[in-house]
DNA sequence: TCTGGGGTCCTAGGACCC
DNA sequence: TCTGGGGTCCTAGGACCC
């Protein structure tokens, strides 16, 4: 099963503002009179009736609907409503993979035998994050991840959807390719230049082919094509990388400007790895320029938890690599290669 | 029309080690 | 004078997902 919340974000907003409910509401970048920069994240069903969707430009939204409730973004009041589904979800489970903040797969593969009971305990798990964590969501049923991810999208909103074994071949055969896992708008047009327009056409495809133009991931994507996931639910709770960044207002190649930046977005990914409890081994700062084009620099540093380390290779790392006079639009800080200080202190341990 | 911010995984070359 | 095969780590960039 795959569990999807809801238009999650504004229904989060919703549970404070009920009277949101009923009108369009956006939880986004600020609209500012249709000059913001940056994108609508969420917004609820009555925006959607205007034409506003998820990632569509703020400002474009704004021209659809100016008096809509322009929010913006509470991120760590929906992690916690997040961490409150999850817990609802979990006590339904043996195992759980959160995929994002508002999705998580379960595997209740062993214990369910129809498909009848699966969609009855679908709706049982339904009901109990509506009224535990008071947010909707739907469910995708399937006997596959790739299926019931589906699933998902045609349970919305507030349902559960199953989609048999044997109907899920011809039930995606229609589909554009690029609602399968996987392909994006690359993959898609390499796709269409080799003629498979549909995922039905995919499924006949010549698996060598595929190889040879898309590499390994070819394989995948035809059996994807014929409704065919082998990749089990797994629980994934450790991060591999915390990162923050930022566009700024306006495109810039001032130094004290990116700098201070680049020194903010520090403080915040050092507080983030100090709460994971993590030292890392690996800086990257990443700068996008006007025209959108990205450059990423790394450096790695013996393992370390310190903000002052953060900065201090992120800075040298902007001087030496930034391309003089150009405006940069976007700075970004990540660090990866993340230890954990326990099993650190095992391995401290150990050598001792 | 104007394109965010949080991530993951993959590929590929180079340096280096034994 | 010409040089293998196994491996790890580092760096850069691309594609993708929500």
């Amino acid at each position: 099963m795959l569990i999807d919340m809801d238009y999650f974000f504004v229904a989060c907003e919703e549970i404070k503002r009920p009277e949101l409910a009923d009108k369009p509401t956006i939880v986004g970048a600020e609209p500012k009179e249709g000059r913001g920069r940056g994108v609508v994240m969420t917004c609820n069903y009555p925006a959607r009736k205007f034409g506003i969707h998820s990632g569509m430009p703020i400002s474009q939204a704004y021209k659809l609907k100016p008096d809509a409730n322009f929010l913006p973004v509470d991120y760590s009041y929906y992690e916690k409503k997040s961490e409150e589904v999850m817990a609802v979800i979990r006590e339904y489970s043996p195992v759980l993979e959160q995929v994002s903040i508002d999705e998580a797969f379960i595997d209740v593969s062993d214990s369910i035998d129809s498909y009848e009971a699966a969609v009855r305990y679908a709706e049982r798990i339904k009901n109990a994050v509506k009224e535990r964590a008071r947010l909707p969501c739907s469910i995708g049923v399937s006997t596959n991840k790739l299926m019931a991810k589906i699933a998902s999208d045609f349970a919305k909103p507030n349902g559960v959807k199953l989609i048999r074994e044997e109907e899920a071949k011809d039930f995606i055969k229609d589909f554009a390719t690029d609602k399968l896992y996987g392909v994006g708008s690359k993959t898609k047009e390499k796709l269409d230049a080799m003629g498979y327009d549909t995922v039905g056409k995919l499924a006949r495809a010549n698996i060598s082919e595929l190889v040879d133009k898309l590499g390994t991931i070819g394989i995948d994507l035809h059996n994807y094509a014929n409704g065919i996931d082998e990749s089990q639910v797994i629980e994934n709770n450790v991060v591999k990388s915390i990162g923050r960044e930022k566009t700024f207002e306006k495109d810039t190649s001032e130094n004290k400007t990116v700098i201070e930046s680049i020194e903010e977005l520090s403080r915040e990914v050092g507080a983030e790895a100090r709460r994971h409890g993590v030292s890392f081994k690996t800086v990257t700062l990443k700068m996008r320029y006007s025209d959108f084009s990205e450059q990423l620099r790394s450096k790695a540093v013996r393992p370390t938890d310190s903000v002052a380390d953060i900065v201090s290779n992120a800075v040298s790392l902007y001087s030496a690599y930034h391309e003089k006079g150009r405006k940069i639009r976007k700075i970004g800080v990540r660090v990866s290669g993340l230890i954990d200080y326990k099993s650190q202190k095992r391995l401290g341990e150990y050598l001792s």
